[in-house]
DNA sequence: GTGAAAGCGCTAACAT
DNA sequence: ATGTTAGCGCTTTCAC
């Protein structure tokens, strides 16, 4: 019953050469001649011999492994970015350390330690903290985050979506609508994102002569799930009388939470309030009313980023290398908002 | 710029002791003494040292690290597992490579002899074929499926909700309300579990003395979002004038699907149709209306399966280990029933 | 085109 | 309580 798995010394002594003969028809790195190659590849297939990683990792100082922090997967934006560039990563034969931080700071420096033990050849980190904690990391690796502008520019690269824009086009979309009282609805502790949603949310009241309402920036406690904190919140906001005919949510779940609470207290979307929300998660067209939105492309922010660390980790500069790569935003106009 | 590790060896030079004694007082393993702990422990605290693993599972094979295997994490059902069990082994110490197959049996294998190569101590894995490829193993490591019966009951232990009750407490539940016509709601490649939910619901129908009929067993497109597939596929129903007055949908979003389907239609549910899903999703218990569900005990499930896993990798063999671990559901009764 | 041998960082058996 | 040393499986330099 106890396997045992071969190693490159008894393929040597089975095929009848030396050692650094098989290594090299393994890695296909030339000097040995067909006739040893086929020989070699039988007996390699005959024992189902599969090249130790630990020891090839400890020789080369490289894994084939890359670690991937993310605040939550129980979240659908964050799973799909994963799902994504786990993909791409499995297509280069790179294998992904999922690291669930729970926007846990401790977790985060944790992981670090453990990723740069475990001879990781690069990171991306997702959000969470804006401080990287590159210097838990005792070897020279490249780390890419996405959606978070790091502390010290010189920490890692990141891309993004142009949060600044989503934010300006979402409010742009409402008061095109007709909107003029417009709810600012996202949680109580910003993320870098939010701020420059926030910030062109603001730029587009500007624009439009609109004065900026504290009141209407409404805060999500950060603890509860976005649909229901968000249904909470704005059904605070409506006992209170505060008057509004729009609502512009910074992500979908919350934009969903406000439409129950909406509903609940039995106001009409779209006619009396319109509702934008952010990500254009896959429910969001096929719900009842669909949901206009801010897409953000997750495949095209998940090949920059896998490319970009790809790019690193080869010490490729065949082509120029930038520290931030910022990618447009659209609006999907849907039923919320006509 | 370039880091470099510092190894034991160094730290042993460093404190003036010998590479052994590093090693004893890292792992904590005796026969040093207090002052030699310190001396080293300090220094490494200085050097910020970490242990090199791939040096170390080299050297005892063994890796502190699982694999995950799961079909998609971009689905909320499995993302909450995923996320359960990341935080179990991270308590233990253990890192997840978490794999996601895509249903694809062939990234399964690819994945086995990958993790396998990398000294995974253990693996665990989601659903996906009936063939837990483990011949591809070329050591000897515990396998635990969740979900999933494995054809070759030597080859893995196994952890799952009792389906055939879930599927038989979920219709007798609408049999209860009233409902005689009910459409069980799947999708056409069914699963071991959905196997077994159809067996409950054919025993509910059998012990009430209703006639199974074929129409009102409908299937899914395997290929589109549970949510959309349900909703085309109930629209058909209606279309075609398949009389109905209840759904047992196999999942909370084919059930919302469904639900979606007929409020196209002008059907009032719970009024004339009831409807109940499966899994118990975050959303259920605040959406409008609220989905009367049966409740998978997801916590249970990831605890059971890991501690399991942990227990044949300590081979650990104090307490009794069942090959077989059946975990009780409930029915969750909200207003979609009612 | 092939082989011998060193060494990556670590643990553990054995010696003291 | 501490040190010496072999060796895990692999790559790579150097010699032929």
């Amino acid at each position: 019953m106890a396997k045992k798995n071969i190693s490159i010394k008894e393929i040597a002594k089975l095929s009848g050469v030396s050692v650094a003969t098989v290594s090299r028809v393994i890695n296909n790195n030339g000097r040995f001649s067909e006739e040893t190659r086929k020989k070699v590849n039988a007996i390699i297939k005959e024992y189902g011999y599969t090249t130790n990683i630990a020891a090839k990792s400890l020789r080369t100082s490289q894994s084939k492994t890359i670690g991937l922090l993310v605040p939550n997967i129980d979240n659908n934006w964050f799973s799909h970015l994963v799902l994504e560039i786990e993909r791409i990563f499995f297509e280069q034969n790179y294998s992904v350390f999922i690291c669930n931080t729970s926007q846990d700071e401790k977790k985060e420096i944790s992981y670090f330690k453990s990723l740069d033990a475990k001879i990781v050849d690069g990171i991306i980190c997702i959000m969470g903290s804006e401080e990287v904690p590159t210097k838990y990391l005792n070897r020279d690796i490249p780390v890419v985050c996405i959606d978070r502008e790091p502390k010290e520019i010189s920490d890692a690269y990141y891309v993004e979506s142009d949060h600044y824009d989503g934010g300006y086009q979402a409010t742009s979309e409402l008061i095109n609508q007709g909107c003029k009282d417009i709810v600012f609805l996202s949680r109580n502790k910003p993320t870098s994102a939010n701020k420059q949603r926030f910030n062109g949310y603001l730029a587009a009241l500007k624009e439009n002569h609109i004065k900026y309402r504290d009141e209407l920036n409404v805060h999500i406690d950060v603890n509860l799930h976005s649909y229901e904190g968000a249904k909470n919140a704005i059904d605070k906001v409506i006992k209170k009388g505060i008057k509004f005919d729009g609502i512009f949510a910074t992500n979908d779940w919350r934009a969903y939470g406000a439409l129950a609470a909406l509903k609940n207290n039995h106001i009409q979307v779209p006619q009396q309030i319109k509702i934008i929300g952010f990500d254009d998660i896959f429910i969001s067209s096929m719900s009842i009313p669909s949901l206009s939105t801010i897409h953000q492309d997750t495949e095209k922010l998940a090949y920059t980023a896998c490319h970009l660390l790809l790019q690193l980790i080869k010490k490729d500069d065949s082509s120029e290398i930038q520290k931030k790569y910022v990618l447009p935003i659209k609006v999907v106009r849907r039923e919320s908002t006509q």
